[in-house]
DNA sequence: CGATAGCGGAACGGATCATTCCGTTCAAGT
DNA sequence: ACTTGAACGGAATGATCCGTTCCGCTATCG
């Protein structure tokens, strides 16, 4: 609709993004909505989609690659980041919440079956988190483990309440909240107690994938 | 099975309980399971449930009323709490996951209609919710509202891993996180910035009723 | 000026559920 | 001992939902 509407191969080009666009909204507010969802949202029908992807869980694996190659690039850009750790790290999270990743991968994983290429990203995902967690070590309060990036991460995004804007306004506020809770305070008596229970393992975090 | 096994009756009356307990563990594990799973999981036929409740819907409700009446009995154990008021407050969330009312009001909320008793029932909990909360003003964090308490329950109620005992630890870990965020530390300079965004609003809240 | 890529949307077939229905069992009354 | 019916198990029913396929239609491209 707003230019260069060269003919039929452009606006199936620009098709591609419109309907990888409203998969991504479709599912990331219902993980279990009809493909019929997705192509309404688009504007499109449903042969638009399936002559892209050969079933519905095709089109999920490819959102769910998309998601995790967001995430990588967030963690990287994190990386790079030369501020402080600590800056760096809500930095880091409170883009991670704007990007909504999540609920591309944690969620959408467990729907459909992983190929090993995905299975490739979520370590090589994993490694950057650990990468990122050694750096900010310092600044964390004792007791928080990697591990727990994700939990908070997944706490957060299942906030939902209002429209989008609102809910990541929400999610924002949170996030905050919990940041706080994470980071280091001085070492004043009484000041962090003990966290409950043994922190989640790498191993219980990845058994939710299906197989 | 136990005893008192004094006839069809007695048998009939334990169906009550067990029904009911069947239905609680099924649909906080998934709120939307079919019926067929409950009659399963309490080891009963389908025309056992049928013959208590005309509908899902119907059981759905009392599920919802009872969550809601543990949630108001918890609230004024809590009031009752002669403890320093912080201490009282801590108590009362980790009762509250516990508990797990949550995934029985607001989650299951939604998927019926509510009765004029479970509005009012709603209506009286929230008035305990904000008493809990003028007792507890002074010690926490400048920002916080009562809106709060709802949305980090829920949060921390969405916490979903392994079986449920692991998931009930996991809970208390992560409340015990934000608790301390929540928590009025001194008020040296920037140790508490605004929260951003505005806070929830009730209607905010109640809004998600179906109606 | 056909051929056909790209597409809209109805139609199909399978799966899932809530609900109903029918036959069975067995405690309680006679 | 026999009858009765409350309580029940579970198959049958009918509706709904959804992924996928299929049948044209359109307008670009060669």
């Amino acid at each position: 609709m707003t230019k260069t509407l060269s003919g039929r191969q452009a606006q199936a080009a620009r098709n591609d993004e419109v309907i990888l666009a409203a998969a991504r909204a479709v599912f990331i507010a219902d993980p279990g909505a009809p493909i019929a969802a997705v192509a309404e949202r688009a504007g499109v029908g449903i042969s638009a989609l399936y002559r892209r992807y050969a079933s519905k869980e095709e089109l999920l694996r490819k959102l769910c690659a998309d998601g995790l190659a967001r995430y990588i690039a967030e963690s990287e850009k994190a990386l790079a980041d030369d501020r402080d750790p600590w800056t760096a790290f809500e930095a880091f999270l409170h883009a991670l919440v704007d990007a909504d990743t999540n609920s591309l991968t944690q969620r959408l994983a467990g729907t459909f079956t992983p190929t090993p290429e995905l299975f490739e990203a979520a370590g090589r995902a994993g490694e950057l988190n650990v990468a990122i967690y050694e750096r900010t070590k310092d600044y964390l309060r004792p007791g928080i483990v990697v591990e727990d990036f994700a939990m908070i991460l997944e706490q957060i995004t299942s906030i939902k309440l209002g429209d989008e804007a609102r809910t990541n306004r929400l999610r924002h506020r949170y996030l905050t909240l919990v940041l706080e809770a994470m980071r280091r305070t001085g070492e004043q008596a009484g000041g962090e107690p003990e966290l409950p229970g043994p922190p989640p393992g790498s191993d219980e975090l990845t058994n939710r994938w299906r197989v």
